[in-house]
DNA sequence: CTAAGGAAGTGAACGCCGTTCAAATGGGGT
DNA sequence: ACCCCATTTGAACGGCGTTCACTTCCTTAG
């Protein structure tokens, strides 16, 4: 029966991480420190270490949930109409992404503001993920280029993710933008529209 | 005689400068420590405090220079060739863009890493310089689209650049990208022939 | 030329951080 | 019931940005 210390083990594991997903979605990623995440843990500072090698770990822990979270939001938001043009599909899919950034901002920064330390050979989750919504967005173009190789499907793909998190990533920096929110959906749209209207 | 106390003063500060410079070139934002750049300048901690209010101050001073040296760098990829056509410009441009966001990653990143401390008022010369960039890409957009009235060429020009931004971002990110340096230019002319073809 | 006044320079000290580790604790096998 | 060792603990460590009482030295008025 050595199950007891094991259960505490990861026990203390998730309330550590669900700390952690409330203190960086409200104040963000440098709102984590240990002695805070100890306290509110109920546990001391050197209990933290014996389930994570070190503070990052944490969030990214954290980012794994998130990016799941993200995931499943830009799946929905084209689960319902499959009706739509593969056009309106990536519009509604970057949509989505955009409203994700925008309602959790500091939890989206922390996706990729980690710098993944040094040797660190990037979780698989992350590539998985990754792999995910880049298929999500593959699909649609594939329809609407059926000439296209995989390669070149490939690479659309990348430069228009790309391009819509840039959208993102720089319309929700006020200093930046200077663009209202409301915005942001026409760029989004008026990018992909102008990108897939040549064909 | 009162200039012998401003012309040290002004001495470190460009000192302090050049040395950050040199750091977070080499090593990224996060090598800049107080004490280092001290020892590095010759002289106390204390000093470099007395030049700048905080570290971060040096950070933004380097900003400044490398911000001015991406401007001129975008600049001079179309002083040339003033008779390519306005696509061809924009992605000259965006190309530079990536050219030099690729040779100085960590001056470039810096840009951007750098959350300005919650009061600051951002500094009058980003947004002039980004006025600058920002002209340089809407100047052509006007050519291409003579029809659009100001606002409307201000969004495209908004959402080109943070698209470019996107890109060349995500591609110098190696876990994600998994993209080679070279498709990253065939990635950006992708995008704008695509956006400035259909008119 | 000198002496007084104050700005600039100094580096030890402060408080906070992530991380470690010797000592205390408590569960599991005999 | 007992001992053993993994788990847990929190004081301690080294390093950080920043401060401040103190010293130094430039400026300038007499």
């Amino acid at each position: 029966m050595a199950g007891k210390v094991e259960k505490r083990r990861e026990e203390l594991r998730s309330r550590l991480i669900d700390i952690a997903e409330r203190r960086i979605a409200a104040e963000g990623m440098g709102a984590i420190k240990a002695r805070d995440l100890a306290r509110e843990a109920e546990c001391a500072v050197g209990a933290v270490y014996n389930v994570f090698d070190e503070l990052e770990d944490i969030v990214i822990a954290v980012n794994g949930r998130t990016f799941q979270r993200l995931g499943l939001v830009v799946a929905s938001s084209i689960a319902d109409g499959q009706g739509a043009t593969p056009t309106d599909q990536l519009i509604a899919m970057s949509q989505a992404y955009l409203k994700f950034a925008s309602d959790h901002p500091n939890l989206w920064r922390s996706l990729f503001d980690l710098k993944m330390s040094a040797d660190a050979p990037v979780p698989e989750w992350y590539l998985k993920e990754l792999g995910r919504l880049f298929g999500f967005i593959s699909a649609p173009l594939q329809k609407l280029f059926p000439k296209a190789d995989d390669a070149e499907i490939d690479l659309l793909t990348r430069t228009l993710f790309s391009s819509v998190h840039g959208i993102v990533l720089l319309g929700l920096e006020t200093r930046i933008s200077g663009v209202p929110r409301e915005r942001l959906d026409d760029m989004i749209a008026l990018l992909l529209r102008n990108v897939t209207s040549h064909n």
